[in-house]
DNA sequence: GTCTGCATGTAAGACGTTACATGATTCT
DNA sequence: AGAATCATGTAACGTCTTACATGCAGAC
């Protein structure tokens, strides 16, 4: 993960979608692919400033209301050049996640452990309010098939973000029903 | 994850397990709970200086062989009162996770682009071979009961990431048959 | 005697989070 | 009028990876 500046290319790719302001990627982050990857805004408008300097974007200033101003960007030929590299490389690691449940877990030796009970509803609550907010979204978003079909990609990783948290609320029940 | 130092957290615990080097730290961070958490011996070494500093662990030296040093750390008293606090403190907020090969997919529109079936391959191999690697895991420690009620914190993780291997796997399969 | 593994450390740099800072706009 | 949101930026700090560096021990 550190060393390879990921964030470029998400940002590269979100502005082939369509020309946006750092706060949209903001936004973008927040909303859509924060399941996968996150970015604070302190990262993105520096980052902006660099891929602009790479000239693989650019950007022209609007101003909303009377005085506020600010700066939508757009890729360039470079960019997306640079972008498609990267999208269509393969993929050959598994970038390791990190769970802190888990590994207290990790430390409890006996089944009969006062703490397991409270420990493990905890953790159906945090797993069950994160599970219904994701299929909340898939609603919202996903419930005309059209959708479907133009947001392909998008589609199938909400799936996975759905599967995934299905998956782990029976891991914890069927550990401690 | 940046600010809470929860690898001082996962060093105490593991020398309250049994007195352990530098470098034995190392390898259960690479067998034990490197689904989970990850950490080189570039950053286990200063964190072991730190807590000792702290008080929190001591170390005695040993000689293997004829000069090869080994400096053997101890948990202290200060050091259970420190990680239990950690251990038995809620954990409210679930570590997000980062994936690359899904993000690429984020950006893929529609269910015909010509890549997709390159992608998912490659993918299906790699957790695979993950998989077959934690099932392997499985049958060497915990082929016994007896080892599963020792060290049932233990058998419960590689359970759960035995599970989230399956479960991606099934996800993969089921979009891209 | 060479290769693999054991063993410990430091340095440089990349990556990520939190906090600091400022101002405009829109909604109630 | 005040609150929430839009909008952009910097500073400080903590975390993590990669690379540099060195030497002993055991197996073949």
């Amino acid at each position: 993960m550190a060393q390879k500046n990921i964030l470029q290319y998400l940002i590269l790719g979100l502005l082939n979608q369509s020309p946006k302001t750092g706060y949209d990627l903001k936004r973008v982050f927040e909303d859509d692919i924060g399941e996968f990857w996150q970015a604070q805004h302190s990262q993105i408008y520096p980052e902006l400033k660099r891929l602009e300097q790479a000239d693989r974007i650019t950007h022209v200033e609007l101003i909303a209301g009377t005085k506020l101003k600010k700066k939508q960007y757009s890729i360039t030929a470079d960019g997306i050049a640079f972008f498609d590299e990267w999208r269509y490389s393969s993929t050959s690691e598994i970038i390791a996640s990190k769970d802190e449940f888990i590994l207290k877990l990790y430390f409890i030796d006996s089944k009969k452990d006062a703490h397991l009970d409270a420990m493990f509803t905890e953790q159906k609550t945090l797993h069950q309010a994160k599970l219904d907010h994701l299929l909340d979204r898939r609603q919202t978003l996903f419930s005309q098939q059209a959708a479907v079909d133009a947001h392909y990609g998008h589609y199938l990783i909400l799936e996975h973000a759905i599967n995934r948290e299905q998956d782990y609320l029976n891991w914890l029940t069927t550990a401690r029903p």
